[in-house]
DNA sequence: TCCATTTTTGTGAACTTTTACAAAAAAACC
DNA sequence: GGTTTTTTTGTAAAAGTTCACAAAAATGGA
């Protein structure tokens, strides 16, 4: 292999002065620079990265947990989120995990195993961060979950304001004239987004004046096809005079539809259904779905600003609402 | 930072000794690998990876480039593929590239980088690989595409039979009576895959007695929802009297859909429309989407395994064919 | 007990780079 | 020209491991 001693000898300079070149410093002559640079393109010599970061003791990678491996939103996040940081000197390291896999357990395995310089954290529950993240003390950014209640002086957050969005799908659904909606949505009991999104949907049920019974219109499934499909048949069966559903991820909306449909009802004519995401996927679903948009990119980039912003520049801490959006379809009826 | 030395000193035993049974070499007595253990596991300690692999010369990463980014079959096979090297001791680099851009100068890049020990390759065009290949002497896995024309020793393939799949997908049309057969599909040109689809489609005419006026029938996009969208506007204007449709993956062929109902036309009764890639979506979506189902769970695993036997076991380059599957749904009407 | 083996442990060099510090060369001043 | 200042260069230590080799300890046989 070859190395900058290599590089030295081949242009007659020290290492030290090839090392500054390298790493493009100022201090060193124009001629020096000159020869260096020829004899590097001439080797195709490129640093050792290993040698650099253990003698910077700075391994020059983010760690990115990832919470709920078949969620599309997060497959579309993390790809931006590597693309972002592919442009930089830094690595990306990704770990998927399940959805009841314990995060904290992972992120600090992660730690231990690569020492990132910090952290992108999606979809995990900020509640669960006091167990242990203490530890890590390390930038972290938590992705899609607002953390602005939690006060480790690193951690900031980026999310769509899931009460906020979650009461817009509902109200949409009260709006079109529906009184018996039902939720399909996660355990609200693991996870913090499902939590949130339920806080909505109890909010515009109080707004609209209607009792909301929980045991009775709230049906806990994966954010996945099949899932959805399984909890949507125990909701009707439970539920029979159901006229909409808002059902907490895109996915998890046709997973229901597919499972509606099988049990021959139509959609909207005779279930109205709204989803939660806004993925391409909504759009060409057919009906088109009515659902709530996500502004995937901006989470995506401003986490990673924020992230570098916390590791390089040392800037504090900050919490962000992204805004959504109301995409109407055709899977809403009004009645 | 907590190094051996701090294990060596607080065990009472020397750095070799505790470098041993940090790598599980059988050489050393019990007393002391217990007592290290024991001070390992209390002080958290995890070696550093720079030291490690300055020292051994090796990165212990692979390094995976993707091209076609919003390909969903790529997703989840690098998902698969993550899960599978995170058990080990190796890292992955992920690199993104786009559909047109160039392949083997990113793969040099990366090499060039990260040094990883191996690479593997979703999407790439073997034809490109004659161009630069060499140069970059590695254990490398074509996934799905197979290789078996290149004479490159280090290069394994692993892939879906793209000639007789795309075969299979247009003579399921003509079984079902269709005529009047289009085809919707990427770039011959630049897309090997593609490439390979269309002789397939080429076969099945030609068993079939009918002639093929590609310029007429095929049209090209992008392997996006929006870019066969449009690719489906212009097919149907060029050749109004289609009554089926291949498009070349699941994602094209709900974009076709969209655009066919946007025109009015019904699926199946007026066009029939069969996928590719056998997609959870594909089960899910209205019209249940027939299509052609590639096993990315396999192609995953198998492209892990095969390239992980040629780095360590110095196994012989494999290509391997895995076997797809039919998948009937509800989009393609007898007439 | 002594010698030959085998097992266990320690020493120190090596991997490739960065960087503090020192030295040399060049430039600037009188 | 001599002195000071600035620019440019080189020397050598350091980062945290692994590993070849040597040394020490334990074991076995006689």
């Amino acid at each position: 292999m070859v190395t900058i001693k290599d590089i030295a000898r081949e242009s007659g300079y020290s290492v030290s002065t090839v090392s500054r070149v390298l790493n493009h410093r100022n201090d060193v002559s124009p001629d020096a620079k000159k020869r260096i640079e020829e004899v590097v393109a001439e080797y195709h010599f490129v640093p050792n990265n290993n040698a650099k970061h253990l003698k910077q003791s700075n391994s020059k990678s983010i760690g990115v947990l990832v919470k709920g491996i078949s969620n599309m939103l997060f497959a579309s996040i993390v790809e931006e989120i590597q693309r972002m940081i592919e442009k930089t000197d830094y690595t990306v390291v990704v770990s998927y995990l399940d959805e009841d896999d314990d995060e904290v357990e992972q992120a600090l395995l992660l730690c231990r195993e690569r020492k990132p310089l910090g952290l992108l954290f999606l979809g995990g529950n900020p509640e669960y961060f006091k167990k242990g993240f203490a530890m890590v003390d390390l930038p972290c950014v938590l992705v899609t979950n607002l953390a602005d209640k939690m006060d480790f002086s690193n951690l900031s957050s980026v999310a769509t304001d899931d009460v906020a969005a979650a009461k817009c799908a509902v109200d949409a659904l009260f709006e079109a004239g529906h009184q018996k909606i039902g939720i399909l949505g996660g355990d609200i009991e693991k996870s913090y987004t499902s939590h949130l999104r339920f806080e909505g949907c109890l909010e515009s049920f109080r707004e609209h004046g209607r009792p909301f019974f929980p045991e009775l219109c709230y049906e806990k499934a994966r954010f996945s096809y099949g899932s959805a499909y399984r909890g949507m048949e125990r909701l009707i069966r439970k539920y029979p005079d159901l006229t909409a559903v808002f059902a907490m991820s895109d996915v998890m909306a046709i997973g229901a539809i597919r499972a509606l449909r099988d049990m021959d009802y139509r959609i909207p004519e005779d279930i109205s259904v709204i989803g939660f995401d806004g993925t391409d996927l909504a759009e060409y679903y057919n009906p088109k779905l009515a659902t709530i948009k996500q502004q995937y990119q901006t989470l995506a980039t401003r986490s990673v600003e924020i992230l570098f912003g916390q590791i390089e520049l040392k800037k504090d801490r900050v919490h962000e609402i992204v805004p959504f959006e109301f995409v109407s379809g055709e899977s809403i009826q009004k009645i």
